[in-house]
RNA sequence: GGCCUGGUAGCUCAGCUGGUUAGAGCGCCGGCCUGUCACGCCGGAGGUCGAGGGUUCAAGUCCCUUCCAGGUCGCCA
């Protein structure tokens, strides 16, 4: 070993001590006669002091060269700081007078100041990532995230669940996101597909007789992403045998009730739960942010005597009409504010516009307002209890538009407009019993909300096939704070009823036994009940780092367009790879 | 695929209604400095204003196309 102790060791106790230390300079503070370079390393940070009255001229001499982000290795004794204390350092007590100074390697100027106050873009960061990982700010995320799997892993253990891996090559399946695709070389024209979760495979686990299997998954998806997606990202999930949802909603809930509580010393209480239909009524949300009120009600039985014929119309086309009561928010919220949700935020969830009333001094102010009728404003007032300072929100039209767009008008409001969300506020929900199935009007047919393997409710197997629409899965999502961590279902484990969904989602007898013949096959032949769940590892590191980008806490990230800023992947490949592969391009070079 | 925001020095940004030689802070380079800790002082270098085209006497600024980054809707079983 070079050096006896890391940056961040050294406490008043080692005074005396001669000791070597290597890491980075981190700042060079040169004052002729004495030279201070801040050490950086890992584990902190290291005042060495080169002093022409105790070292050499020859190494004051070096040390007169040294640069950020030079690679050092220094020897010498530690020393009291006496007054000259830095609060700010966990080894602000002493100091090292080195008497030896080796450079280990020299650096260029970095392309961006490392310094934890300079504010850099993510584009520059990002593509010199090996120096933005420096940062001590990046590294204890890693740091945090290490913490969180080593829990996650022994929580599991401890309760009898296996590590198994599963196939990165797996079989494109339809249904779910777009995969992913790998050519053969040794099947002309056949694909691999990297798999969007090991969902499969777990199943089989189960049937493979393992009871209970946990994997910390890497999981590909090509879509578009955002903030909180990335094409590559990592699920925890678990699988086990001869449960029902309770069994599994206690064990993933007892996982994240130990994270927080050894990662961040948060005890998060007991888990409130809510049905998906009631979550859609109350919070417009299959994912609600319960830091704030502002609850959404119906008011589609009022809209008709409403006197307001936006209202009406809805209503009657087919429709509902819903609305919330920002309590006391009409100071904060100026008439700029109000036209800019009317007229261009909720025209991105399908809505023409938001009917809004401000209520002051017992007048109700708004476009919406002079329209509704004194009868019908005194049965509004009782029923959204509007008092002075509150501001009202509405929506009428198609059931869908309505739910996604005051759902979205209330976070906003809450998180932005109003700041209603505290830091360190962790309100977790689950959200079960969503429906098997939606009907997606592009496909005109049925798609599963959850996945098809996920088990109707015993008692909703006889409308399976007469009314899809209205039945009920044993699914449940973990949300935190309007974000999903993850969620997951009890399978179906019996082969008639997974055909049955197949056939519910239109998926034919014989494509259904191409693409999944073996999980029917599997089913066949004796398997367990089952049901399990996966989280969002990233998405969780990501509460718990208190970022808001997933791009945080993943050491190489992708860029927007699915592309690493870094390497530059994807690239082009050679003409004799493509051959190998049986592959033409019809992407123009140009 | 749609909408929105941004791209000016190595970094973070300013640059008005189109008008002289495009600025600041930090960083960088040189010099000075023995108690700083985001050290300080003096001096200096550094620009394809993302790219291409257009309008104009004149474009960082206006218009069109395009690339990149980010946010978001669609999409994400």
């Amino acid at each position: 070993m070079r050096r006896t102790h890391s940056c961040g060791a050294l406490r008043a106790s080692d005074i005396d001590q001669t000791i070597t230390l290597c890491g980075w300079v981190h700042h060079r503070r040169d004052h002729g006669g004495v030279i201070f370079i801040d050490l950086r390393d890992r584990e902190g940070v290291t005042q060495v002091t080169f002093d022409g009255a105790v070292c050499s001229a020859e190494v004051h001499a070096q040390a007169d060269r040294l640069r950020n982000e030079w690679v050092i290795e220094i020897t010498g004794t530690v020393a009291s700081r006496g007054d000259n204390v830095n609060p700010n350092l966990a080894t602000g007590e002493i100091e090292v007078f080195a008497t030896s100074l080796t450079i280990l390697n020299q650096a260029q100027t970095p392309p961006f100041e490392l310094d934890e106050h300079a504010k850099v873009g993510e584009e520059v960061r990002l593509r010199h990532r090996y120096l933005d990982l420096r940062r001590p700010v990046i590294q204890s995320r890693f740091l945090l995230r290490h913490r969180a799997t080593k829990i996650i892993r022994d929580y599991f253990d401890q309760r009898g669940f296996l590590d198994i891996e599963t196939p990165i090559l797996c079989k494109s399946t339809p249904e779910g996101a777009r995969d992913y695709l790998v050519p053969s070389r040794v099947h002309p024209g056949a694909f691999y597909a990297l798999p969007q979760s090991p969902q499969l495979f777990k199943q089989l686990l189960m049937v493979g007789g393992f009871d209970r299997y946990m994997q910390i998954a890497r999981c590909f998806r090509d879509e578009d992403l955002r903030a909180e997606r990335q094409p590559e990202f990592t699920q925890i999930d678990i699988e086990m045998s001869f449960v029902d949802m309770d069994d599994v909603m206690a064990e993933a809930e007892g996982m994240i009730r130990s994270l927080w509580q050894e990662v961040l010393g948060v005890d998060i209480g007991p888990v409130q739960r809510m049905p998906y239909a009631e979550a859609m009524l109350r919070y417009g949300s299959d994912k609600p942010d319960l830091r704030y009120g502002m609850e959404i009600h119906e008011l589609s039985d009022w809209a008709p005597t409403s006197g307001f014929v936006v209202f009406q119309r809805g209503v009657e086309d087919g429709g509902i009409c819903r609305g919330f009561n920002a309590k006391g928010a009409a100071e904060a919220l100026s008439r700029r504010q109000l036209d800019f949700l009317d007229k261009e935020f909720v025209r991105d969830y399908g809505a023409k516009g938001l009917a809004w009333i401000k209520v002051g001094n017992g007048e109700w102010q708004g476009p919406a307002a002079r329209n509704i009728s004194p009868e019908a404003r005194a049965e509004l007032a009782q029923r959204l209890d509007v008092s002075d300072g509150d501001v009202l929100f509405f929506s009428a039209g198609p059931k869908r538009v309505v739910e996604a767009t005051l759902g979205a008008v209330r976070v906003h409001l809450g998180t932005e407009m109003l700041g209603l969300a505290q830091p360190g506020d962790w309100r977790f929900l689950w959200v079960h019993s969503a429906p098997m199935f939606e009907w997606d009007d592009e496909a005109r047919r049925f798609v599963s909300v959850h996945h098809p393997f996920t088990s109707p409710y015993a008692d909703n197997l006889e409308i399976l096939t007469s009314d899809p629409g209205a039945c009920l899965s044993q699914s449940y999502d973990l949300v935190l704070n309007g974000v999903e961590l993850g969620g997951g279902s009890i399978r179906i484990h019996r082969p008639e009823v997974q055909e049955q969904v197949f056939r519910a989602l239109g998926i034919g007898e014989t494509e259904a036994e191409e693409k999944f013949g073996f999980l029917l096959d599997a089913l066949r032949y004796g398997a367990p009940p089952h049901g399990g769940l996966a989280f969002g590892l990233d998405r969780i590191i990501m509460q718990m780092a208190g970022t808001d980008s997933i791009r945080d806490v993943i050491a190489f990230p992708k860029t927007q367009k699915a592309s690493d800023a870094m390497s530059e992947a994807p690239g082009p490949v050679s003409d004799a790879q493509l051959k190998e592969l049986h592959l033409l391009s019809t992407a123009r070079n140009d």
